[in-house]
RNA sequence: GCCCUCGUAGUUCAAUGGAUAGAACAAGUGCCUCCUAAGCAUUAGAUGCAGGUUCGAUUCCUGCCGAGGGUACCA
């Protein structure tokens, strides 16, 4: 489908070149009402104001040309009001597709852009304060999903996760821990103030005295330790229920121990980037022609997380990757244009750096919003979500909005709502087209690979044969705007698409010959959903 | 105050500047002697307000109203 909308666009530019017409950039997409045709092209509404002509004058001179050199696979091109060019494509060219489709099977929709090319996407990063919550499930499945989108372009994927284990907070979860620790022991709790509340700190502090036994002083480093290795298998237990694996942990403290971090500071004082006031160092960002400038180094001599961000970044700049992608919440989106002009103003090529940021999930429960805070343990765990309703609902919840959407989850209707959740549409297709298969396999039938795809003229035949040659384009679309919901919003069509056909044609009939065609249909479909659901992470249940 | 994102049906969300704004849930009506009714068919229902650009605006621009986030020597 992509060759041929080239080649018409090609011979609409041939033709409008031999019309002595101007060249402008023109559209060619299918229209909402098939009547008009497969494809329409609002090239000659473009030129109207150029030429100053009628619309409809330029595109009925611009369709009497393109009759004249007849383009392959188009059977007929009309002209409707307002001036739109509409396309039709023979029938057979879409029927030719399924033999395409069953020959590449699980490569079919592949993209090349990303052929020989690495890419970095950095995405969750929690710290390891506490299990990962709703919210960070948004971020997990975005960045997990845009890896695979990437990953299906053709690009090496390093999915990273960068973790900061020295902070403010980690000292404050290893006293929570500690205070737990030794309330166990029978003493009065001494939480320090703005301590940790979860009931994980205690199981924690549980674990520590079933290990270490109770002579444990305060101030021991074994607290902090085991707590954050225990956080981490948590985060990373619930990741991998996910389906979400990553290939590299970042600590942030080996910019610190490697001397990357001096090294950055020096070379903006080489700048003249960087000044003294008030006790602390700030980065002259106004210079750079920013609101405000920033402060790097705190009075107390710690530095701001702007400052190893930066050199984290610039670890991977150094690494080479063709593509960098940071996926952060919406609270960071002021953070990062920082970082980025850092970069710049040491002369780092920062054009390949893409940074996805999502809105933020409001939680509803009863109708009242809930305030997330790890801190006060106020928050619902992806784990519980997870096990009320399933790992394919969670992905699908998250993947079919777009990051810009504010969305809102209702924990109340939350295991309602998973009974009736559009990912079981989806995979109702895939599970019927199996049972199909099965069976035909079953009854004998002489189903070899010969088959006449032009048997397959029904309607709706034919309306979910023009959608599934459009995945490859779908595929491309999604990697041009690291939309993951594109994809699910044409899975979702391809399917209705599919249902409509199956309650209206039986694949499985008297005539051997149609029934040979319609399997290879609903096999192809069968690789197009299958293909699908593996950018989206989802399964592809057999039945259901 | 300033910056970012959003405002679409009763609800939760879609829609490369294109023709009649799509789904799902909720409400109404049909359809299982026939490959899975987690389905199909069908009725009703929406672009916050006011301007502007355009042949054409949910989409772009301006203002207003409303929501979320940022504007920290928190990350």
């Amino acid at each position: 489908m992509i060759k041929l909308k080239n080649h018409i666009i090609n011979s609409i530019y041939t033709v409008t070149n031999n019309l002595s017409y101007p060249k402008k950039e023109c559209s060619l997409a299918p229209p909402k009402n098939n009547e008009f045709g497969d494809l329409c092209s609002n090239i000659a509404l473009i030129l109207a104001k150029n030429l100053k002509k009628p619309p409809l004058e330029i595109a009925n001179n611009i369709v009497t040309e393109l009759n004249n050199i007849s383009i392959k696979n188009i059977a007929n091109i009309s002209v409707t009001n307002p001036g739109f060019i509409n396309f039709k494509i023979e029938d057979h060219y879409f029927q030719f597709e399924i033999k395409e489709i069953l020959d590449k099977n699980q490569k079919y929709g592949k993209g090349s852009i990303g052929v020989g090319k690495t890419a970095n996407v950095e995405f969750v990063s929690a710290n390891p304060t506490g299990p990962l919550t709703v919210g960070h499930g948004r971020n997990a499945i975005l960045g997990d999903t845009v890896s695979n989108i990437l990953e299906w372009q053709g690009y090496k994927v390093t999915r990273e996760y960068y973790f900061n284990n020295a902070g403010r907070q980690m000292r404050i979860l290893a006293q929570s821990v500690e205070a737990r620790y030794f309330e166990l022991l029978g003493r009065d709790l001494e939480l320090p103030q703005d301590g940790y509340q979860g009931q994980y700190i205690i199981d924690i502090a549980q674990s520590i005295l079933n290990q270490k036994g109770q002579g444990l002083k305060s101030g021991d480093l074994i607290f902090k330790s085991i707590a954050e290795d225990t956080m981490f298998d948590k985060i990373k237990y619930t990741l991998n229920e996910l389906k979400i694996y990553f290939d590299q942990f970042t600590n942030e403290k080996t910019f610190y121990e490697n001397g990357d971090i001096e090294k950055f500071m020096d070379e903006l004082k080489g700048k003249d980037l960087i000044y003294e006031k008030e006790n602390a160092t700030w980065f002259k960002t106004t210079s750079l022609g920013k609101e405000q400038d920033r402060v790097y180094i705190k009075s107390t001599g710690e530095p701001t997380y702007r400052v190893p961000d930066t050199a984290y970044h610039r670890d991977k700049i150094n690494r080479k990757y063709d593509l960098i992608i940071d996926v952060f919440g919406a609270d960071h989106a002021d953070a990062y244009p920082d970082v980025i002009c850092a970069l710049d103003a040491l002369g780092h090529d920062t054009s390949h750096i893409k940074v996805l940021i999502y809105q933020f999930v409001t939680l509803l429960r009863d109708e009242e919003k809930v305030k997330m805070s790890t801190r006060k343990a106020d928050f619902v765990s992806l784990d519980d979500l997870i096990d009320q309703v399933g790992i394919d609902v969670v992905r699908y919840f998250f993947i079919m909005r777009s990051m810009n959407s504010h969305l809102d989850f209702d924990l109340n209707l939350a295991s309602d709502q998973s009974d009736k959740n559009p990912v079981y549409y989806l995979q109702y297709a895939h599970a019927r087209i199996s049972n199909i298969i099965s069976r035909a396999n079953d009854l004998d039938l002489p189903m070899n690979d010969q088959f006449d795809p032009s048997y397959l003229t029904h309607d709706d035949e034919l309306y979910l044969l023009k959608h599934m040659v459009r995945f490859p384009e779908y595929i491309n679309i999604a990697y041009e705007n690291l939309e993951p919901q594109n994809i699910a919003n044409y899975l979702q069509e391809l399917s209705a698409r599919f249902h409509k056909f199956y309650s209206h044609c039986r694949v499985i009939t008297e005539d051997i010959e149609l029934s040979k065609s319609r399997l290879a249909l609903v096999k192809a479909t069968k690789i197009i959903l299958a293909n699908g659901f593996k950018i989206l992470g989802i399964s592809a249940p057999e039945r259901m």
